[in-house]
RNA sequence: GCCAGAGUGGCGGAAUUGGCAGACGCGCUGGAUUCAAAAUCCAGUGCCCGCAAGGGUGUGUGGGUUCGAGUCCCACCUCUGGUACCA
């Protein structure tokens, strides 16, 4: 019985395609050249997830879409393989990460292969590959050779950094110095999340609320020595190039948002006595505003410098490098207390909380305003980040939330300078008595010879004049941190660095690179992969062979920490050109010929760090003249997640039904009777025990019991994952790829339904059957389909799907070019006759969508060649036009009537016909028409009194 | 709190961007086929009134612009993501 059986064609097919060679890239592009790329996924043990195949479909769609319209595809897919779990893996089984890694490697790949996607697999990559993570080695090898030349906007060799004549005058040393602190990788102190019960390192992820996620043990922040990127040198960059790209505007603004750039001041307050001041003011307007800051004043970042005159105090961070030299001996006690506490306390414990209760410390030290000449105190306080600017503020109250709520806190001057005029929203007498807080922008007041400008000529001009002065300098600065580069692990890339170890076996602070002749530097084999109880990376424990090197007598030790994750995706897109160069990461040409990525697909949860951080590497690499773009993605789009089946929740407190709206949350998040406080147990209802009522659902049974119905984030621990393997098995995967594609938008948060997969399948049970005589023994065509031309009709039906299948492929919209080839079903499966130059063409439409039914229904319809390469049906505008169309006739905005007339018929028959209709004229009689609206082709419509 | 996106039948979702709301699929109802069932095929299916013809009503809520609004404007509500004192 030749039924549609995809568990045969499917594998014959993708044999086929593997045996041909069907989709192998040529080496440079033949015909324009289309980059088609998914964002690679991280092979965990847990093996594909439904949510993979969804952006990798849409892709796939496009890439052979692209090569039936004759253009050259890269279309490569690889693994993203370092990583966290691979390494808790091993220290639970003392295995190296590398075997699981591979393991899982390999059933990934079985399970892409399984969905019949087109990739280039002689391409395929794993950044856990030797070969391949050589020359993400030789990547960070350009980092550290390079700096930023703030002059020229752009990275240049470390060679060509002119070094000032005073740091050459303190010798060779000093030089080396000068060089490491200017590179764009660099090494740092920075804080470590610690956990001393499980003796390691945690991520920023592992670590919730202070605890580590696994046995919730206390975290405590440690500084140590780090790797970091400059990325903040290309701030600006990364924030212009945004404007040039074809992405989403919303991606565009997190991006924007994560690097935040934002203009003001940098202002100098002098930590002197009122007398000094103004003896300091006028050695400040001949020496102008240093660069560096001296130690008489304590500069702070402002965007607001026209509030200057209401700077009622300042606040430093309790990391601040003045703390110590400002503390008054009378305060030294409490602010002491004050910064431990503050140093034990995450970022996240900071600022986070239900009270979010501002706390700070006086120093006992006073600065002057500049503005009024007179002394304002300075406390410490931690909603001022040591980090940001210059981790110093001026505080005005009156117009900044944040300074408000401290103010009213401890008592702190609140003076208005900015009036808020009577058009805004706020209590203006309660901000010009200094009981609110207004932060927009008004005109100036008690601001001397400012009064009366507005905020925008008051920031332009106090800022001249702060320039002017001395004290003070115009100022950019950015959210965006330098890029905490190293991690405590084993399983990452080691860096091809080597530190000189003098006499004594210790660390000179001499760093040198690995030759790039040696490159790459392979991880060691470990005895075993347990912590070891130190905040020391676990390579610490490698064989002595591997860790010590010698050269030219002197001894080095192997820079032990490893890179993050982030860097093998950085580049990976580039590999893909030139997978198996071994004397090069990538060949030039190559790279010119195919870069940038047309099309790349993936999660938003990549919005920000992924994307940002391979666009800083892709600048660099640009920079330093081994690529040929400014920008690797050109398009990029975002899946939206696939959620659980819709579940349907109701709620019982002590064995009896509450209603939905009876609840609420507790400050736990848990769901509490809000009447006695009591908890609500959840149970899960089937969808015949619910109604739906007004616009929520009721118990059936006791409909005035409202229920929770929504999809949830699929989860192991609910039980609602959807495995891939099963749906191929039980339908297939062109219908597991169909429905993905069916389901609604692709960039659209969606919800499984098993029943919808059964839908689509039908469909291509139906599209067999309107090819094959499935109750025949032998596989074969039936009758029905013949050698004569369509019918009009027919031929109607199939240049319109020819012509909406295109545009919905091409507008990346799948779930209505699915609808349509539907609508193409539908109708011939009703016809007697189906002439082959229908029934081809739609073969052939379907093909990028559910690509294994369809070459096996070309093969059948007596085609030798895979349909890979075969030429996009065309379709004939003039075939796709009804001769006559139906035209509504409106009276008042209402349809009161319908005409039939020709196509091409103008405005003034159509009203001349539409007012000779029965029907309308009965309407009409004894109204008086004010106005005709005729639009031809669409409709009339008449408004009458 | 702030930012972004979204609210359309029982459900997933369509709607040349201001012109016949609900394409397509699921579900449901009825019919054909069958000894019967599955499968398949055909028809119907927003809601309300009505035996029917027909009429009314309808895109989260309230207002507005327009001959005409799911689509544009204003205000609000709900949900989903993101974010967290960046001066």
């Amino acid at each position: 019985m030749p039924r549609y059986n995809p568990a045969e064609i499917e594998p014959k097919w993708q044999q086929y395609w593997e045996l041909n060679q069907t989709f192998k890239t040529p080496i440079r592009p033949k015909s324009e050249k289309v980059y088609a790329l998914d964002m690679f996924p991280y092979p965990s043990g847990a093996g594909l997830h439904v949510g993979h195949p969804e952006g990798y479909t849409a892709t796939d769609i496009m890439c052979r879409f692209w090569r039936m319209r004759g253009k050259s595809v890269l279309h490569p897919m690889g693994f993203d393989a370092f990583g966290l779990p691979a390494e808790e893996h091993a220290i639970k089984t003392n295995t190296p990460p590398r075997v699981s890694t591979e393991k899982n490697i390999a059933e990934f790949t079985r399970q892409l292969k399984m969905l019949g996607f087109s990739y280039d697999w002689s391409r395929v990559l794993a950044t856990t590959d030797v070969e391949y993570f050589r020359w993400t080695q030789w990547i960070f090898l350009v980092l550290f050779d390079t700096w930023f030349d703030e002059d020229q906007n752009r990275g240049r060799p470390i060679a060509e950094l002119p070094i000032p004549p005073d740091v050459t005058a303190q010798g060779g040393l000093a030089e080396s110095e000068y060089r490491d602190a200017h590179r764009l990788a660099y090494q740092g102190e920075a804080l470590v999340n610690w956990c001393p019960a499980l003796g390691t390192v945690l991520a920023n992820e592992e670590v919730i609320d202070g605890k580590s996620e696994r046995g919730n043990h206390p975290v405590q922040r440690i500084p140590l020595r780090q790797w970091m990127l400059r990325i903040t040198a290309y701030a600006d960059r990364l924030l212009g190039d945004l404007e040039h790209l074809d992405w989403s505007p919303g991606i565009k603004k997190l991006q924007a948002e994560w690097i935040g750039r934002s203009t003001g001041a940098e202002v100098d307050f002098f930590l002197g006595s009122e007398e000094e001041f103004a003896s300091w003011k006028a050695s400040r307007s001949t020496t102008g505003f240093p660069k560096l800051i001296p130690q008489d004043v304590l500069r702070v970042y402002t965007t607001r410098p026209d509030t200057l005159f209401g700077a009622t105090y300042m606040v430093i961070a309790p990391e601040h490098p003045l703390v110590q030299a400002l503390t008054k001996d009378t305060q030294r006690e409490s602010v002491e207390a004050y910064c431990q506490a503050a140093s034990y306390k995450s970022d996240r414990e900071r600022t986070e909380g239900d009270t979010k209760k501002k706390s700070g410390v006086f120093t006992g030290a006073h600065a002057i305003n500049p503005t009024t000449g007179r002394p304002i105190p300075i406390w410490i306080a931690d909603y001022v980040l040591a980090s940001y600017g210059t981790g110093a503020i001026m505080a005005v109250p009156a117009h900044d939330d944040r300074d408000f709520e401290f103010a009213v806190q401890y008592g702190l001057p609140v003076n208005a300078v900015v009036d808020p005029g009577t058009s805004s929203a706020c209590d203006r007498e309660a901000v010009l008595a200094g009981k609110a807080c207004f932060v927009g922008t008004g005109t100036a007041i008690n601001s001397g010879c400012f009064d009366g400008q507005s905020t925008e000529q008051v920031k332009a001009a106090m800022t001249a004049q702060l320039s002017d002065s001395g004290q003070g300098k115009e100022a950019v600065n950015y959210k965006l941190r330098d890029w905490l580069f190293s991690r405590q692990r084993f399983w990452g890339e080691p860096f091809p660095i080597l530190h000189e170890l003098g006499e004594d076996g210790r660390p000179t602070g001499v760093v040198r690179a690995v030759d790039v002749s040696d490159l790459p530097v392979d991880l060691p084999h470990l005895d075993d992969y347990q912590p070891h109880g130190k905040p020391e990376p676990p390579l610490g424990k490698s064989p002595h062979d591997w860790l010590y090197v010698e050269i030219d007598g002197k001894r080095f030790r192997r820079e032990t920490n490893t890179m993050p994750q982030w860097a093998g995706s950085c580049w990976y897109y580039l590999r893909f050109i030139d997978p198996r160069n071994n004397s090069a990461f990538c060949d030039p040409e190559l790279e010119k010929a195919w870069m940038p990525v047309d099309l790349y697909v993936g999660g938003a949860e990549h919005a920000v760090l992924h994307l940002l951080y391979a666009r800083f590497w892709h600048k660099v690499l640009y920079d330093r003249g081994h690529v040929s773009t400014v920008e690797p993605f050109q398009k990029l789009v975002n899946q939206g997640m696939i959620l659980g089946e819709v579940e349907y929740t109701g709620y019982q407190v002590n064995g009896q039904w509450i209603s939905t709206v009876d609840l609420e949350k507790d400050e736990l998040g848990q769901l509490v009777c809000k009447a006695t406080g009591a908890m609500a147990q959840a149970v899960v209802l089937g969808e015949s025990e619910v109604t739906k009522k007004g616009d929520g659902f009721v118990l059936s049974a006791e409909q005035e019991v409202r229920v929770d119905s929504r999809a949830h984030k699929m989860s192991k621990s609910r039980g609602n994952v959807v495995n891939p393997d099963e749906i191929v098995r039980e339908y297939g995967a062109d219908s597991l790829r169909l429905y993905e594609m069916f389901m609604g938008p692709l960039e659209a948060t969606k919800p499984w339904s098993m029943s919808g997969v059964s839908g689509v399948r039908n469909f291509l049970d139906r599209v067999w059957r309107m090819y094959v005589d499935y109750r025949d023994d032998d596989l074969r065509l039936l009758d029905a389909i013949v050698d004569q031309s369509p019918t009009a009709e027919q031929n109607q039906v199939l240049h319109r799907t020819i012509a909406a299948v295109t545009h919905d492929i091409e507008a990346m919209s799948f779930n209505t070019a699915i609808a349509r080839m539907m609508e193409f079903a539908n109708f011939f499966t009703k016809e007697q006759t189906r002439p082959r130059a229908a029934m081809s063409p739609f073969v052939l439409l379907l093909a990028p969508f559910a690509p294994h039914l369809a070459e096996e229904l070309w093969s059948l319809l007596g085609n030798t060649d895979s349909l890979a390469y075969e030429p996009w049906p065309k379709y004939d505008e003039a075939a796709t036009k009804s001769a006559e169309i139906e035209i509504p006739i409106q009276i008042n905005g209402k349809v009161r009537g319908r005409l039939t007339v020709p196509a091409e018929c103008d405005q003034a028959s159509l009203e001349t016909l539409a007012l000779a209709d029965p029907k309308t004229a009965e309407l009409l009689a004894g109204k008086q028409v004010i106005k005709t609206i005729v639009v031809p082709g669409r409709l009339v419509s008449f408004v009458v009194k």
